[in-house]
DNA sequence: CCAGGGGTCCTTTTT
DNA sequence: GGACCCCTGG
């Protein structure tokens, strides 16, 4: 329980009392690795040590799962057992748990779904097909980004459209795709209410709402939490800072961390603005600036600093550190990104045997995930273990999608969307045409369509189709019904070593239930691929059971009384935590020695003894894309950001490159340097020419490497 | 009315 | 590697 203190040492007295005992607002203004998120874990286990508020009244507010994990590690770490009743929560999390106990004052039912992008995109679809817009230029992804737009800004369908009405008319037709969007948000809500769900906007949107409106909501908010603190407050958006603002009600302890010059998600709503009004919102606030960094060299630094300086609008600040000059940074200029792949594999190779570190030392960065794939190629080829982190997610592979749609449909009667995605896959006869139909019929009859399949007879569609149709609704009973008493199973037994019963009672599904196993088996990756989701709800069962406070005395085979205020697992539970966090696959996690892949939006937060930034050319970095948009503001600065963040996460050393051509659709086109490698400090910069060949004695070493390998494998 | 094959387009970043 | 569209045959 002895803390390290040495971040604290370098704060002056006031900032030190700042983080530590400060009543009312505090804003952290701290540079990239100057132990941002270590403020905050100083000031919860100072919270709890001096009294001032009990473990379950503080409440730590993170953006991503890791984090989350990430801080609940480090303030048990610090304070102990007590820290198991603090509260750290993702926004999104904390939006499920407000929901959960109050959402039904918002016509929420008690199991609501939570919908994914692709589900976003089914009920904006089915919406768009509602209001009968056929418009050729209608591009659903579009039109969804500009909701979600309007969403975290808190604006209403009605206000969207008045919104639209009130711009200044460019006299073209993006005027009417204007309107058709905000008609198509009215009735994008109008579908998620009627499927029951809500979108990762909504985890947001409505817990404010509750709150502004619910007086009761907003008491029973400000009783439960005294200390609220944010981490990573750059990324919040217009949604996130009302949040803030009742969470910390009238009290206002609220103590945020975030550093304005690593803000890269305005795409998805989040306003630097925030940070930087900070004390306008939140008059009287104490503001602490760390600008001492204790992670990388001097020159890494140096670097860092110039790209960040060519920003405008920031808090002014540059970062120094105590720390060694460190290594030159090396750029590399490559042929192609084979070649650029080829080559980071084969220095990874050798530096880890010529410095003797290890593989997790090092990281591979990138702007887009398109861009790992080469990379992954190059690494298996040499026989290097990586990881990667994030990409194409879990979910995003159609036979998951898939699977969770199976799971939902059970899970949730009213689930439209869910149903639509599984009701003809595997084909059974439910084709388009009889789809349609139903919904058509749903309509006239104003009914749900999840109803209307109950409903169907041979009048409405053809017999064989409302033979079809009933079969696969006598598919849903019969799985309902199991699962029914899958729940009670694990309500009331302990996990033992067998497969778990809501991840058995999946698996049969799959298998049996829906024959999906049966239509993926000519893929074997797309099968393990099930299992691995039956995995993960069987670790969500024993994750539940661990939780409980009586545990130990719980033993297999035999009910148990739970205790009060244990939930017992349910699949439904299980689908919320799947969607809101996709959690890596068990077993391969932190401990296990690989390279690190990911894009620098992933980076963030984290740090590696050497990092490879890769593809800094025009189009990739900055992305063509956000040269191309660029709306009001400048959304160039945030692609200097993201480079600044790339440079930020590297202890020791750092090494850039650039590829002279890169294949764009098959087609080999010639590139632009980046134009953020003006910026470089040409004295901290080693211009290289690369090729991917190894020399002999390069060959000759990687050999001895792999056979020192061999050996500690076999010895361990 | 349904299933399956073949062609075409695109692909920022994430909870 | 997908998602989507159109075509053909049953």
């Amino acid at each position: 329980m002895r803390s390290d203190q040495s971040h604290l040492r370098g704060l002056n007295p006031e900032q030190r009392q700042a983080v530590l005992h400060t009543d009312g607002p505090v804003l952290v203004l701290a540079g990239a690795g100057s132990g941002k998120t270590k403020m905050l874990v100083h000031r919860i286990s100072h919270l709890i040590r001096s009294g001032k508020a009990e473990p379950r009244q503080i409440l730590a507010v993170t953006f991503t799962n890791k984090a989350a994990r990430e801080m609940r590690e480090r303030v048990a770490a610090f304070a102990g057992d007590a820290a198991a009743d603090v509260v750290i929560s993702t926004f999104h999390s904390l939006g499920v748990r407000i929901l959960r106990e109050h959402g039904e004052a918002l016509g929420l039912p008690r199991r609501f779904a939570i919908y994914d992008t692709r589900d976003q995109l089914g009920a904006l679809k089915t919406a768009a097909a509602e209001v009968h817009i056929d418009d050729d230029r209608f591009d659903p992804h579009r039109v969804l980004r500009r909701i979600s737009d309007w969403k975290t800004r808190g604006v209403t369908p009605s206000a969207a459209r008045r919104e639209v009405m009130a711009e200044p008319t460019r006299g073209d037709r993006s005027d009417d795709y204007a309107v058709l969007s905000a008609d198509a948000y009215g009735k994008y809500q109008e579908v998620l209410r009627a499927c029951g769900a809500v979108d990762f906007d909504d985890l947001l949107l409505l817990p404010v709402r509750l709150l502004e409106e619910d007086e009761e909501v907003r008491r029973a908010v400000w009783k439960r939490w005294r200390y609220v603190m944010i981490d990573e407050y750059q990324d919040t958006n217009g949604v996130q800072l009302d949040l803030a603002r009742h969470l910390a009600g009238g009290r206002r302890n609220l103590c945020v961390v975030g550093d304005d010059d690593q803000s890269i998600y305005a795409f998805r709503g989040a306003d630097v603005r925030n940070i930087l009004e900070f004390e306008r919102h939140f008059p009287g606030a104490e503001v602490i600036q760390l600008v001492q960094n204790y992670r990388s060299t001097k020159r890494i630094l140096a670097a860092a600093n110039a790209i960040i300086r060519g920003n405008p609008h920031r808090h002014e600040k540059t970062l120094r550190t105590d720390n060694p000059i460190g290594p030159p940074i090396d750029l590399y200029e490559h042929e192609d990104e084979v070649a650029e792949a080829e080559t980071v594999a084969k220095e990874i190779g050798l530096r880890r045997y010529r410095h003797g570190t290890r593989w997790s030392d090092y990281a591979v960065l990138y702007r887009t995930n398109a861009q790992g794939r080469v990379l992954e190629e190059a690494l298996r080829e040499k026989g290097t273990p990586y990881r990667v982190v994030g990409g194409t997610g879990f979910f995003d592979r159609k036979e998951i999608a898939d699977g969770v749609a199976y799971l939902r449909a059970v899970a949730h009667p009213d689930d439209e969307i869910a149903v639509r995605r599984i009701i003809n896959f595997p084909t059974r006869g439910i084709g388009r045409t009889t789809v349609m139909r139903v919904a058509e019929l749903a309509r006239s009859r104003r009914t749900g369509f999840c109803r209307m399949l109950t409903q169907v007879g041979d009048d409405d569609v053809g017999a064989a189709q409302a033979r079809a149709i009933a079969a696969f609704q006598a598919l849903l009973d019969r799985a309902r019904r199991q699962l029914r008493k899958a729940e009670e199973h694990t309500a009331t037994h302990p996990p033992g070593s067998k497969l778990t019963p809501i991840a058995e009672w999946a698996l049969e599904l799959f298998r049996n239930g829906s024959g999906l196993i049966d239509a993926v088996a000519d893929d074997e990756h797309r099968v393990h691929n099930l299992k691995d989701l039956v995995g993960a709800i069987a670790r969500y069962e024993r994750k539940r059971w661990a939780d409980r406070p009586d545990a130990e005395q719980a033993y297999e085979g035999r009910p148990v009384l739970a205790p009060e205020g244990w939930e017992p697992p349910t699949l439904h539970d299980a689908l919320a935590r799947l969607a809101l966090d996709q959690e890596e696959d068990d077993e391969e996690d932190d401990d296990t020695d690989a390279v690190v892949l990911m894009t620098l939006h992933s980076a963030k937060g984290l740090e590696f003894d050497e990092v490879f930034l890769v593809g800094l050319e025009e189009g990739i970095l900055p992305h063509s894309r956000s040269i191309d948009e660029a709306p009001a503001g400048d959304p160039l600065a945030e692609e200097r950001r993201l480079l600044y963040v790339g440079l930020t996460r590297a202890r020791t050393r750092v090494t850039l490159s650039r590829c002279l051509t890169r294949k764009r659709g098959g087609e080999a086109v010639e590139t632009l340097p980046s134009r953020y490698l003006d910026d470089l400090p040409d004295e901290h910069v080693n211009l290289k020419s690369a090729d991917a060949i190894l020399t002999p004695e390069e060959s000759a070493e990687l050999r001895q490497n792999f056979f020192k390998d061999m050996k500690e494998m076999l010895e361990g």
